[in-house]
RNA sequence: GCUCGCGUAGCUCAGUGGUAGAGCACUCCAUUGGUAAUGGAGAGGUCAUGAGUUCGAGUCUCAUCGUGAGCACCA
């Protein structure tokens, strides 16, 4: 006589076990009808299971989270059963849900071609729109075994074998001929699984190891309705537009060229963007008590050898020889900068001692990581490591969180992730030391007042270290800045300072950035703002244009005057069209273009445009100054002070 | 590094084994036009590189390099 409880707060009573289902039809024939699973007692359930005690339940229809999981998940079924209609011979692997979608691995020795995948997506809609009920049963582990058996499905074999205990009861969902096999739930029927789209075919290695075999991987989307589905494939549009490599070439930023593969050659715009981010990081540093430092790139093996680089990365080093020296490129600043901290015996009045360097560090990256200027082999930290004690770790902890808001701020950036990475199984130090290193940055997380998680076990070696990860204007995260806590590397390169005592001790050393590389921030700030930079980056702020050769000489002394007053101003004085030059212009992103005609020569005024397409009107010289000022001194806080933006 | 795809003019891209194409950009000529494209002409190519198949290769095969998606990696 189970008594179900809803979430409305009713209860129904029932003279049997009931299914899911069965409650659902009792409360009406549309919310049976829009069933696909529901959770007992917040535990997911199939539809057709059967709640034999009193339960709270609630019914999962497609406007759940969960809902939409599900259906994800009966897609890879739907994926599996088309391509078993289509190769028989394909083994599966697994096909989980994934963000937006779900894939398959199968293991099949035709190599699937996109024609390929216009059909297996065609059969996948045949088979759908018959809304074919999904059939699920559980069985005993050596009934699993056998039927997957029968079918030559050995990669589920080798999951029941390793993953699943043989007192196990496996669910084996049957879609008409096609049998998987899965924890669930899944959809009652094919009804729900009419909103998909095959994505791209790539290679995964089995159980993610690179040593085993590569399997071919199928990914898809799939969606509650054919509008969530039509909203995402649009989203992916205009992520696709903003693409930072395609931009860079439009707005002509940078290059990249055969001849180095991995290292950006910045063009005169580019490095203008660069350069303004240099000198704005430089300024913050100073504000923040940093001292800034310049190390050599080429450093002898040995040091690498003491900092235990050597042994771990070597084949990923760049590395030179010269007479009777083995050299490396450097691929990070950090033994450097204790090299500069061991010159001179120091104190504990010297701590904490703050060394930043824009360094330029070279990685040999696998050649398939590269990625436009996101991932490259020659790149520039805004690095930074702090000595200290340990007792001085919270308060630089905190006041480094400090630091990087600010700057994640003025780079239009305010919904910020904080993870803190705990000890992982391999480490050194002591647990004491752990122990302290941890509390001292929860402690400052707690201090900021806001949430933030815990990756466990996903600390470095040699320390725990916070993680922060911005999102952007279309929702995406990006792991940037990052502070991390070092008991290693001080003592391996020899630092030491004197107590208060008179002791010797060796100071624990944080590492720490903000941007991250200035390659890849960049590449986030194009894409976060689709190349039209916020004025105080953008390369060119100014454009002035004039209407007849008569007003030359006039548009060369504003763009004089603007550059006077420190802005970056262009002059177009070519034989061209007015509208035509708006047009370039305004394709180039240039904030703000300044129109001269007779009129404005007679009033010495300055007709303002901006590159949203806005008319500002004319206005004397001076009032653009000021306009000009105003927005380049709001950065790209998310504060709207002469409404002149977007 | 691995799997699959791609590489043609500065850019974006057509090109079915038989003479290398378009639009934009560039150069020149005309045009001096008031808020997203004025008209005309011209120039521009070792079809990524190398080997092979073929009477003949941008096109087919193989290798190399680069690149794209994903996997693995990311101090």
């Amino acid at each position: 006589m189970p008594v179900i409880s809803l979430p409305d707060g009713s209860q129904r009573s029932y003279d049997n076990p009931v299914t899911i289902m069965q409650v659902a039809e009792s409360i009406g024939p549309g919310l049976a009808k829009a069933t696909i699973a529901g959770l007992v007692n917040g535990i997911a359930h199939d539809a057709c299971d059967l709640i034999e005690a009193d339960a709270a339940l609630q019914i999962i229809t497609s406007r759940d989270d969960l809902g939409v999981e599900i259906i994800r998940h009966s897609c890879a079924h739907l994926l599996g059963h088309a391509i078993k209609q289509m190769w028989p011979e394909t083994r599966m692997a697994i096909g989980p849900v994934i963000e937006n979608g779900f894939y398959y691995d199968v293991d099949l020795e035709h190599t699937i071609t996109e024609e390929d995948v216009v059909a297996l997506e065609k059969r996948m809609f045949e088979l759908a729109k018959t809304n074919y009920a999904v059939i699920k049963r559980k069985v005993s582990w050596e009934e699993a075994r056998s039927t997957f058996e029968g079918r030559g499905e050995q990669y589920k074999m080798i999951i029941l074998d390793e993953d699943i205990a043989k007192d196990d009861r496996p669910g084996l969902y049957h879609h008409e001929e096609y049998i998987d096999m899965c924890r669930g739930p899944h959809v009652p029927n094919m009804g729900f699984c009419h909103h998909f789209k095959l994505m791209r075919i790539s290679g995964a290695y089995w159980r993610g190891k690179s040593e085993n075999k590569m399997l071919q991987r199928i990914y898809g989307t799939a969606w509650a309705d054919k509008k969530a589905l039509k909203a995402h494939l649009l989203f992916l549009e205009e992520a696709a537009k903003r693409d930072h490599r395609k931009i860079g070439k439009q707005l002509d930023l940078f290059h990249l060229q055969e001849e180095a593969p991995g290292m950006v050659f910045w063009h005169p715009k580019g490095w203008s963007m660069y350069q303004v981010i240099e000198q704005y990081m430089r300024g913050i540093q100073h504000k923040h008590v940093y001292q800034e430092i310049k190390t050599p790139m080429i450093v002898d093996r040995s040091l690498w050898e003491k900092s235990g680089h050597w042994d771990k990365f070597k084949d990923d080093m760049f590395t030179t020889h010269s007479e009777a020296r083995d050299n490396a490129v450097k691929p990070m600043n950090c033994p450097c900068h204790v090299q500069v901290f061991n010159q001179g015996l120091k104190s504990y009045r010297d701590l904490p001692l703050r060394l930043a360097e824009f360094g330029s560090c070279h990685r040999n990256e696998a050649s398939g990581a590269l990625h436009g200027i996101m991932r490259v082999r020659g790149f520039t930290q805004d690095d930074a490591h702090i000595f200290c004690t340990e007792s001085q770790i919270q308060d630089e902890v905190a006041s480094f969180i400090g630091m990087l808001d600010e700057v994640y701020a003025d780079f239009g950036f305010d919904d910020i992730i904080l993870k803190l990475s705990t000890r992982p199984e391999k480490r050194v130090g002591s647990d004491e030391d752990w122990d302290k290193a941890e509390d001292a940055l929860s402690a400052a997380l707690n201090a900021t007042g806001r949430d933030w998680g815990i990756l466990p076990g996903e600390g470095a070696f040699y320390g725990p270290k916070v993680e922060f990860t911005l999102r952007d204007s279309l929702g995406r995260h990006w792991q940037c800045g990052t502070i991390q806590v070092d008991f290693s590397m001080p003592g391996r390169l020899g630092a030491q300072y004197v107590d208060e005592h008179g002791d010797r001790k060796v100071p624990v050393m944080l590492h720490r950035a903000i941007l991250g590389s200035f390659e890849r921030f960049i590449g986030i700030l194009i894409e976060q703002h689709a190349g039209a930079m916020p004025v105080w980056l953008s390369p060119s702020q100014v454009s002035v244009l004039n209407i007849t050769d008569a007003q030359a000489e006039y548009c060369t002394e504003i763009k004089e005057t603007l550059e006077n007053n420190g802005f970056r101003a262009e002059v177009d004085l070519r034989n061209e069209k007015i509208g035509f030059k708006i047009r370039e212009h305004t394709i180039q992103k240039i904030p703000f273009l300044l129109v001269c005609g007779d009129k404005e020569v007679e009033n010495r005024t300055v007709a303002v445009r901006t590159r949203s397409g806005v008319d500002l009107g004319a206005m004397p010289i001076a009032d653009f100054v000021t306009l000009l000022q105003t927005e380049i001194a709001k950065k790209a806080r998310l504060v709207t002070t002469t409404g002149t933006e977007k």
